[in-house]
DNA sequence: GCGCCGCTCCGAACACTGTACGGACACCGC
DNA sequence: GCGGTGTCCGTACAGTGTTCGGAGCGGCGC
């Protein structure tokens, strides 16, 4: 492997989005209708059932047809993830000096994001093995969306870097916590408060050496879960910015 | 003729003299030993390594007997997970009144949790796929004493979960990324700064549409990139600690 | 002593998986 | 016409997780 381009320059290493595609007139496959039904399977039937017979079965197609247009499965679950990251919305820059709207702008962003994740909760898995994700053409243009927004805001490069990492670190980890619990909910087939009142003896038994913690599972009010982690996730990102303006206006400000 | 196998089973017509005495002195597996030994199995050769197969392979065993000691492997890796939980040093709560005291508990106890998870990066697959990590004994007793910690430093309960939730969400996100990173260098068989140098061009070429991305990565001192990743997150925490504090002072304090 | 239950261990088998290989076929510039 | 190139796919391989039936054994009641 790893063979010399004839220029003698280290060729580097291909990233999967901008890989060139082979191109025909009208073959019956593409990458970008292989990436689509395989982003359908996911979203109805869950990270298990993609399997790439199957999928190829969706696409009356044979098995081995879906390599042409796609290395393997791994480069095919990033170009997924990344498609899905292109649904998200950018934020623009403009505005953005005024506290209020940047800091409106990177709570929508990162609320969006939440939304996504927990909404196809097998992205967890695949963020969790694939590597390079934060690669893709589209993770990027949000990214750069977002140093932008917080650069008009007065931030320094380095300074809006740790912001945004700050932000996108949370949310990318609350999210995947939540959303294994969403998928573990799908795959036990009830609905939500089915399932928690069948959870919670189990739960109730296994914090009774933890105080703490079993107060705070059993004092949460039933019914509205749902409601209480949204406006639990915007807290955290508002304390979050709270500390990023403090720690600005501490070094700026008099 | 009939030489021995050397794991003792002979073949054959069994002869009174080498006839098995005392196969059943004790159970030759245990929960224990298995979950140790698919520790070790990940740890050595990572997560696409582990099979029941192997992992029997490993103890001697055959394959389909751990399951009389696991459900599946699922629960296998479940349980493995919360075992490396189980090594991360747990915060007493005593001195936490003092604000200093207590930041630095909670500063050291999301540092120790992102350096086992970049340590061990297998593990990011396993928590996107396995749901109810959280509710294992060793994270309920790590949870509890966080929340022991914030108690005694006067939070209320509730303002301590939120705490909690999101110190510990920054830090598993950007683990997680970071971890992904890790594992991928870790399959490449470079070590990191080789790595860097074989990615940088494609990354510059990736990065061309996305001028503040660009300069991101192109002004990075190369060669002290993980002590600088190791100072961003701890900037990351403080933020975080610096904005929890923010808004506890402004609704406590006068 | 005997029979029997239940626990542990395991070989064989099943239904799948990702993907390498080589062949078949359609189109291309010559 | 003829290679060459790109697409499609049947077959095959080397696995995977897990089920099933059964074998050996310790300890139980009798």
């Amino acid at each position: 492997m790893a063979a010399k381009s004839e220029d003698g320059t280290t060729p580097g290493i291909p990233l999967p989005w901008n890989r060139p595609q082979r191109r025909r007139e009208q073959p019956s496959l593409s990458r970008e209708q292989i990436v689509a039904e395989a982003f359908a399977l996911l979203d109805s039937d869950g990270i298990d059932a993609l399997s790439m017979r199957k999928l190829a079965a969706r696409l009356n197609a044979g098995a081995t047809s879906l390599y042409t247009h796609v290395a393997n499965k791994e480069e095919l679950l990033a170009l997924v993830v990344d498609q899905v990251f292109g649904t998200l919305p950018q934020p623009e820059a403009e505005g953005s000096e005024d506290p209020k709207v940047w800091r409106a702008k990177v709570m929508e962003c990162a609320e969006s994001m939440r939304a996504t994740i927990i909404r196809y909760p097998w992205m967890v898995s695949v963020i969790g093995d694939v590597g390079m994700i934060y690669l893709g053409p589209n993770w990027m243009r949000i990214s750069e969306s977002l140093l932008a927004v917080l650069d008009t805001a007065g931030f320094e490069m380095g300074d809006a870097n740790d912001a945004m990492s700050a932000v996108m670190g949370y949310t990318i980890g609350t999210a995947c916590v939540e959303a294994s619990w969403v998928s573990s909910l799908a795959r036990s087939g009830h609905d939500e408060q089915e399932w928690i009142n069948r959870l919670l003896p189990t739960v109730i038994e296994a914090t009774k050496e933890f105080p703490r913690l079993h107060r705070l599972y059993t004092t949460e009010v039933p019914g509205e879960v749902e409601a209480g982690r949204d406006s639990s996730f915007a807290r955290g990102v508002n304390v979050i910015l709270d500390g990023i303006e403090a720690a600005r206006t501490a070094r700026h400000g008099a």
